[in-house]
DNA sequence: GCAACTTTGTTCCTGCGTTCACAAGCGGCT
DNA sequence: AGCCGCTTGTGAACGCAGGAACAAAGTTGC
């Protein structure tokens, strides 16, 4: 039972699959991902360290170093074929098998999620849905029916969960994540305000809300005393779609 | 126009209100807030760092530093006067004040945005709401009316919005970002995945699911080959509420 | 009132992540 | 075919954050 919620190491032993990859340099390369696909979209089959660090907004350097952990797949002079690379990164990312998602908790945000479809972007298809309240039971959301929490166990297992999404009130978030664990899910999401305590091979990614916005307002507080920024010098002129 | 989304140092200049915080030290106090709000709802009127610090997850020397960025306020010996922790935190963090918040893109998840009433915990009232879709406009949701994007920097200035929450699609999120900017918010957290292009005097924080289940994708990879964890060794005697 | 224990506040140190800078390598041009 | 310029990949330095250890300080018991 160790408490390691986010920021810390990935490959404590082994280090066959490359070597270790810093957590924050796993998190860019999701985004280079993005930036890629967006990229191949628009036709893009090349792109140099510095186009992609420039639309990633990370420093070029910092870029080719995170490269380098999914393996040397550019051509100097050249740069990157942007195909290759967004193989590459999708292996190492563990995207080329599919993650089945449950979600746990259809209050506001469990609905929003579950509504999501097949989630962002494609690779996490959501699979179940759990809640405590006995009239949500049966009813589906998103085309997927609610199952009762006390089933999350075996459904869990049944349905081959990988990822576990917590949206239950704080209060419920621990007996729901034990659930999860007893039903072999190893990662999990959690929105509740609350540190969990897990087994030390279950990784747990928090977002908080609350948390977000008071760090917002700590950089609010210590600005310039200057009141309010000066009022509209962008053109209104709105075309969104 | 620089790109500085998340990470990144706190004052750059002025080291006036106390010396600068780093970033993570912030978002610890804010979870210690939380904690803190907890025991003294229970009674408890002092807690050690050692206690404090188990019940937040980190190191207590890691927690004896934070603190002592917000001041010395502990009692040797005793420990921390809980009600005047949480007081100089607030301070610290701009808790004292309120913090109108608009929300931008009522879709499923701007909508479980507005829904959360005062919004998580208290101090971060939603005072506007934003949207493209006509059909959307003036519709209540959460009790508060949806205005028109094209009116969102009036409106902002006029309701003095500090904190901008983006929800919109990826495509509408810089444009939306722009309206803001222009309505005086400088605070924004942004939901769509994109990484905004703002004035280096407006905060942005990023929240981004797929980044998320990317990263628990990559710990879910490099596992132990083991198929999936054992099945239920915990009581499913779930009794949520 | 004194001594011993407890707990804070801080200093030092270690270690990781980011950045800089350069050598190696590849394509294009003449 | 050889040279030139561009871009990658990596070795080394820098800087920050986290952890350990210690001194200062205050409280409790005698």
């Amino acid at each position: 039972m160790t408490v390691h919620q986010h920021g810390r190491y990935s490959t404590p032993v082994e280090d066959l699959p490359s070597r270790a990859v810093p957590e924050a340099a796993v998190g860019r390369l999701a985004i280079y991902l993005r930036v890629l696909t967006s990229m191949i979209e628009q036709g893009v089959t090349t792109m140099s360290s510095e186009e992609l660090a420039g639309a990633a907004g990370v420093n070029s350097a910092t870029l080719r170093k995170d490269l380098s952990y999914v393996g040397s797949y550019g051509t100097r002079g050249v740069g990157y074929d942007t195909a290759k690379l967004v193989e590459h990164i999708e292996q190492l990312l563990g995207l080329t098998r599919h993650h089945s998602v449950a979600v746990v908790g259809i209050g506001n945000l469990g609905h929003a999620l579950a509504n999501y479809g097949g989630f962002p972007d494609r690779g996490f298809p959501v699979t179940a849905l759990f809640d405590v309240d006995e009239d949500l039971v049966g009813i589906p959301v998103g085309g997927l029916p609610v199952d009762h929490v006390n089933t999350i166990p075996e459904v869990c297992a049944e349905r081959e969960v990988t990822i576990g999404v917590i949206c239950t009130p704080a209060s419920a978030a621990q007996i729901v994540c034990d659930l999860l664990v007893a039903g072999g899910v190893r990662c999990i999401l959690n929105f509740a305000p609350v540190m969990l305590q897990v087994p030390s091979d279950v990784e747990v990614r928090r977002v908080d809300l609350a948390v977000e916005l008071q760090i917002l307002s700590f950089y609010q507080a210590r600005r310039s005393p200057g009141p309010r920024a000066g009022a509209a010098p962008v053109d209104p002129v709105a075309v969104i779609r």
